[in-house]
RNA sequence: GACUGCUUAGCUCAGCGGCUAGAGCGUCUGACUUACAUUCAGAAGGUCGGGGGUUCAAAUCCCUCAGCAGUCACCA
């Protein structure tokens, strides 16, 4: 044994033979009949096509669950995969193509896809090959993509079975659309941010001018007021009371418009006085609706004014935006302006520009009853949420989730199953009562199910990507003939800050599709930050890599850091420093051993074997400790039993027992060295679970390189 | 505005009703004694944010105040 351990010497052969032995892999032959406990997670896929994160690292927590179990004689099952990652993927590759002068406009559908395709199957294996750095024990030969065909049939069958329930339902709604990257989002996905604007007070002269008067409306939005349809006002408003049912003319289009009255507008924000344009605000939408008012687009999908806009039309917002204003000036139509405004305005999470809710025919998942049913499970308990703080946070969503936009106009994705007839002579099928003129369709239809013709189109649009990773735990299982055996799988385990995007849906969509919940516990890990607790992102500069992390110090000493003395579900405070300690732990650990193995060989013929006090005291409280750790560990306390045999193994094993004990090894004890061997291989089954490679490695010196710390069980 | 979390040593954090409140890093003193200097022995350093309550017992449970952070939210 080398006088400090090198782990780059051994982690990536251990890691070999631990796949090439097929240690990892969940054999289900006759696992219905005999008793052997079942024990399974899914990996939350990682984006195929991106290199691992210390968020990523943060599965190791899986990887102590299963290995934990493993060494319990439970039969485990870790399923990896990758995820296609949409639009995120197709982010990245534009921002590529851009480099190269082009864009994603330069191709036709089918080639900007193959392209994107080749992009990622060329980068997935090198994010397969960091998790198997991380040591993960994950079972290989059951690993899944989220575009794998089977997967994509499975992601149909959910289309069509919500459709058919009427859990889908297509609808011109206002979306949130970001012009730049040409797609729609659901709401979650709009990141809100408190902007500084300027509110401009603008005079909407009455159709029956009586000595020119105005009404005078409040907005930040000056361009929109070209797709007005109506002003409103609080009924009970005294001020405007008599004004009801009267007309105003709209500057520029000369449309007169009704001044109508609604609860929704608040006499004491602005003038009390409210422009409505239904085709471009959210409230105003539904006041559009509620009125039955014309809705009149002005601003169009690439973010300029259209035909609607008469002499602005072909200006992007922000220069309507100004023209408008100057033009009002002259007009004498601006009462006044309050600068320095400040509201809060829908941006777009990935280029970070402002959307623009815009009407669009959409695909939308009817949420309420899916939440509800879903919410039921959480009550009762099916699905345990770990730490609990997290339940009530679960709950809320279930309450306020809106309905899911899923469709998005980008190529990168799975395509919409859903054929839209064209046809003038409708509905020949009269099982469709629909009055809807699409339908789905898993495998690519031949002829129109609705008129029986050949004239249908399939949707442009893919999913958003949660759609389909929202069914991920019953998708894989189902793929790989796994779901009797595995599902419900045991935890779902992943970062708190997806709660609402990826664990709902999980929630709502298994139990749709499988009438069971998608696991029984949710195990949520927190934020890695830098040793400042602050974020962690490329403009600061604070990034830590992992893999640079494992060349430094090792796989283990990484693991280490992002365990030792955590709080559940509380963001961590990561530092290499931290990393270092943890490679001191493993150099520790090593070194036990390398003085166990030393003493071994240099034992003496003439062995005593006198009974000590100490060894009895060493052995109770170990006893003690263990019993400790498994019921830590039983608990989903991991950082604590991790800290527990830290605390032993160091500073009661090696710093107190082993500096008594040393005179009387050298000196030929045989009993005192192997009661040391004894609790310290012990120790390293339990430390195994945190540490897999360095635990194997000395297991091996130990007991020979064929065996493997993997095939041995706890001892009680 | 709603919800959640945090406030403990110089810094970053554990501690989840029960011995004298801990760790990592940092600081100071000492040790070339060794399985390990990626080490060891020792020291300094905390009225556990303030106040109140429950309890034989509170950093830990409850209430309240303050500060900080995060997530969510349709006010033009």
């Amino acid at each position: 044994m080398d006088k400090n351990y090198q782990p780059n010497k051994f982690e990536e052969k251990i890691y070999s033979q631990w796949e090439k032995n097929s240690f990892f892999k969940a054999q289900i032959n006759n696992l219905l009949t005999n008793k052997k406990k079942r024990f399974s997670i899914i990996l939350p896929p990682p984006n195929a096509n991106a290199n691992l994160h210390l968020g990523h690292a943060m599965y190791v927590h899986e990887d102590i669950m299963i290995r934990y179990h493993k060494l319990l004689n439970d039969e485990v099952l870790w399923l990896p995969g990758a995820d296609h990652a949409g639009f995120e993927t197709q982010f990245v590759f534009e921002r590529e193509l851009k480099k190269q002068g082009k864009s994603r406009f330069d191709y036709d559908r089918e080639t900007l896809f193959k392209m994107i395709w080749n992009f990622v199957m060329k980068n997935r294996n090198n994010m397969e090959n960091q998790l198997r750095r991380l040591g993960f024990f994950l079972d290989w030969s059951k690993k899944k993509f989220t575009m794998d065909e089977d997967i994509v049939e499975i992601v149909y069958d959910t289309f069509k079975k919500l459709f058919d329930k009427g859990l889908i339902y297509r609808d011109e709604k206002l979306v949130n659309y970001c012009t730049y990257c040409g797609t729609s989002f659901s709401d979650l996905e709009v990141v809100n941010k408190e902007k500084n604007s300027i509110l401009y007070y603008i005079k909407y002269p009455f159709v029956n001018k009586k000595n020119g008067e105005y009404l005078v409306v409040a907005t930040t939005r000056p361009e929109t007021l070209l797709g007005d349809t109506a002003v409103a006002v609080n009924p009970k408003d005294r001020r405007y009371k008599n004004l009801i049912g009267e007309e105003v003319i709209i500057p520029f289009v000369e449309r007169k418009v009704r001044i109508i009255a609604d609860n929704f507008v608040d006499p004491k924000f602005g003038t009390g006085a409210v422009k409505i344009t239904p085709a471009h605000d959210f409230n105003d939408f539904e006041i559009g609706k509620k009125h039955n008012l014309d809705l009149i687009q002005v601003i169009n999908f690439d973010g300029k004014l259209n035909e609607n806009a008469g002499e602005f039309k072909g200006l992007y917002v922000s220069q309507a935006r100004e023209a408008i204003v100057l033009k009002l000036k002259e007009k004498n139509l601006i009462e006044k302006i309050e600068e320095n405004y400040k509201n809060i305005i829908g941006t777009c999470y990935k280029c970070g520009r402002v959307l623009e809710p815009l009407p669009k025919e959409q695909w939308f998942v009817k949420i309420d009853p899916l939440a509800q049913k879903a919410k039921e499970f959480i009550k009762k308990e099916k699905i345990k949420i770990i730490p609990k703080r997290f339940k009530k946070i679960l709950l809320w969503w279930f309450d306020n989730f809106k309905d899911w936009n899923i469709s998005r106009q980008i190529v990168w994705g799975i395509r919409i199953p859903a054929y839209k007839c064209n046809s003038k002579f409708k509905i020949k099928n009269s099982k469709l009562k629909t009055k809807s003129n699409w339908f789905i369709s898993i495998k690519k239809p031949d002829k129109c199910q609705i008129c029986g013709d050949c004239n249908f189109k399939q949707d442009t649009d893919t999913f958003d990507t949660w759609f389909s990773s929202g069914q991920w735990p019953y998708a894989t299982l189902k793929s790989k003939n796994l779901f009797d055996y595995f599902y419900p799988t045991s935890v779902m385990e992943t970062g708190y800050d997806i709660l609402p995007w990826w664990v709902a849906r999980m929630i709502m969509l298994g139990i749709f599709y499988t009438g069971k919940e998608p696991f029984k516990i949710v195990y949520l890990h927190g934020l890695v930050r830098d040793k400042y607790g602050q974020k962690m992102s490329k403009s600061k500069g604070n990034v830590i890599n992992p893999m640079d992390m494992i060349d430094k110090y090792g796989a283990d000493a990484l693991r280490g850091a992002l365990v030792f003395e955590i709080g559940e579900g509380a963001d961590l405070s990561f530092s290499e420093e931290k990393v270092i300690a943890m490679r001191n732990f493993c150099n520790k650990i090593w070194n036990i051993g390398r003085f166990i193995n030393i003493n071994i060989k240099n034992q003496i013929l003439n062995t005593k074997n006198k009974k000590l006090k100490i060894l009895k005291q060493l052995n109770k409280e170990f006893k003690t400790e263990k019993k400790k750790y498994f019921k830590l560990m039983n608990n989903y306390h991991f950082s604590r039993a991790f800290g527990l045999i830290y605390e032993f193994l160091w500073h009661r094993l090696a710093d107190f027992y082993i500096e008594q004990l040393k005179t009387e090894i050298t000196n030929g004890n045989i009993n005192a060295l192997e009661s040391l061997k004894n609790i310290y291989l012990e120790c390293l089954i339990m430390l195994h679970p945190f540490f897999p490679f360095i635990t194997e490695v000395i297991w091996k010196i130990f007991n020979g390189e064929e065996k493997s710390i993997l095939l041995s069980k706890f001892k009680n």
